[in-house]
DNA sequence: AATGAATGAGGGTTCATTCAT
DNA sequence: GATGAATGAACCCTCATTCAT
């Protein structure tokens, strides 16, 4: 079987078990029944646990990244750029719940991880820093287009959160956040 | 040595020893050593390693309460209440970033915890809320404000882990909080 | 607290809890909350949990051996004496069971305790020899009306255990015994 | 080393461990140890303390009910079928009483394996009874026979305890209990 | 006389990881 | 290329037992 195949097929079912149960509950026991494989296949390919959830961080932030990324388009307006980039990324979010959850956040906080998952996240920073530039009313240095883009996602996931919870729905959502993105919190509403 | 005493002592020590390893990486030998008692201890005093970890949720959470009830000072303008929350909020976070990081945010994403987590948070949210209300030009409901409080400690959140990284001082951090709460991201500075 | 007392309530409280839990499974944690007093208290009095065994035992040995003897009677027949030890035999098994089944058939297997408990069991020998012999319609030698008496035992307590299981009618099993002593397996029932 | 004789060479060493140390005494280690092999393997093989304990229980039961089986001789007359089957059982009992008194006796009075005991148990009543019909001067129902058989083999166990001990010779027990069957206690000897 | 507080030692179980084939 | 068989190490938890008061 050629060794591509065998990757993704491996990936899939690494990312299934590490979302189903954490890092620490899935074994690798688990992942290669999973993959309907044998162990030693695991660590000939990956090598270790570590690499292999490692392997998995890298292959859901590509398609996040990805997602992101397609969500760009030079023909929308600024504030309606920002809209839909906040609406693809609470979708992915949403749609990935389990994955986004144990890859990304428990990740991020986990000394072996936090650094491939912050690399991964300076990548969509830098995507929301453009969107926010062109949807901004006068110039700001780079840095300070970063750091609101750290705020605007880190408000995306906690609404992300919210959304996978039920608890909110999403278009409201989209709603909410291009909202406060345009006017804060102690703003007016648009129709008022 | 009396029971109250013992019990902060474990506390210590379970806090130190979860945040530097994890809920899963911290052993309960390590946790016994740190705490310079054995292990029969934490048995005989918090039953299993899941309910010594609720307690060191439970005692981080209040804490974090406690802090962030200590910020409401009738005396301040909304705006300045706004301000001096956000502060108050960041640097807690950044002074108990590890704590944070594993009582918090992994063990939000626990299944056995998530709950006990939540229900903490439900608390911040509640005063946030509210200083989001009084700072508010206009009227909304108390589920809109309730939202909003969770945005804003999202993105609180996610500077607090910049702060934490030493990307970001801060002032800084709490000079753009407060802007963007005030104004939105695409509002003008005060100053222009 | 007078002595004596107490060591019959933590006796009291040792056979109940070694009856229910079996010898390994009843903690001196149990023993001593089950007699309310403290764990110390039990090492003091008996020193080991070997020993409070040894004196559970004891004590129930005695109970049975006392029973055994008071079953003696000169003024009934031979058989019927005999029909009335093994009533009284299984009678006294039958409401003990589960002290029963702890601390003679568990113990008696258990290097331990083993000898204890056939020094015990020496004297229902004993006492069962003389009823065989009164009963006997020829003389044998003391050793051989021994053997016989374990024969005897042994099989009361199988069907003891019948009787305990609630397979068996204890009027039943005393017919049975009481016929089979008299007669063995193939001989004719009386009444035939 | 292929599977089914890692199975024996488990299943041995846990028997000879178990019949030394009791069920509580023998712990995974020393199984292992005995087996010559690690302790994950005895967990892979039969997953649990508990179900190595069943299966030794039934490896024996097996070998015990082989032994009695094998006793059956249609040739025989029905005294000597019963002298046969009690000379055989006798001799098992004997020649492999630590086993016995740990994974019949004690297993028996413990209830995660009283009802696999008693299963097995079941089947050597069975075949018991039938000798005991086919030796019988008259009819007798199922039950009876089935009662009866129970008894012998109690007072079987009994007096197997006593050769245990050295206390008594195979032989002379075997005359005894024959003759005891087939006169009871009282009855004449078969010299006088 | 009595106990709250404390522990050393060990048990069952699981897991990431590696040979030998 | 692929795996069945095997293990060292560690973890959570419990228990009999003992001080210090």
């Amino acid at each position: 079987m050629p060794r591509a195949i065998r990757e993704q097929q491996m990936l899939d079912a690494a990312i299934e078990v590490f979302a189903a149960h954490g890092y620490h509950g899935a074994s690798m026991n688990a992942i290669a029944a999973e993959a309907s494989i044998s162990k030693p296949m695991l660590y000939l390919y990956y090598g270790s646990k570590d690499e292999l959830f490692a392997a998995c961080i890298r292959r859901e932030s590509t398609r996040f990244l990805d997602a992101l990324t397609g969500a760009a388009n030079p023909h929308l307006k600024p504030k309606e750029q920002l809209e839909h980039g906040i609406r693809v990324f609470l979708n992915f979010v949403h749609d990935n719940r389990t994955a986004w959850s144990v890859l990304y956040r428990q990740a991020m906080y986990q000394k072996e991880f936090a650094e491939l998952v912050l690399s991964s996240r300076e990548r969509s920073v830098e995507l929301a820093a453009l969107i926010l530039r062109s949807s901004s009313r006068e110039e700001r240095s780079n840095d300070e287009y970063r750091l609101m883009a750290t705020v605007l996602i880190g408000a995306g996931e906690a609404v992300a959160d919210l959304i996978a919870n039920g608890a909110v729905d999403t278009e409201a959502a989209v709603a909410l956040l291009t909202g406060l993105s345009w006017r804060g919190f102690a703003g007016k509403r648009p129709d008022s």
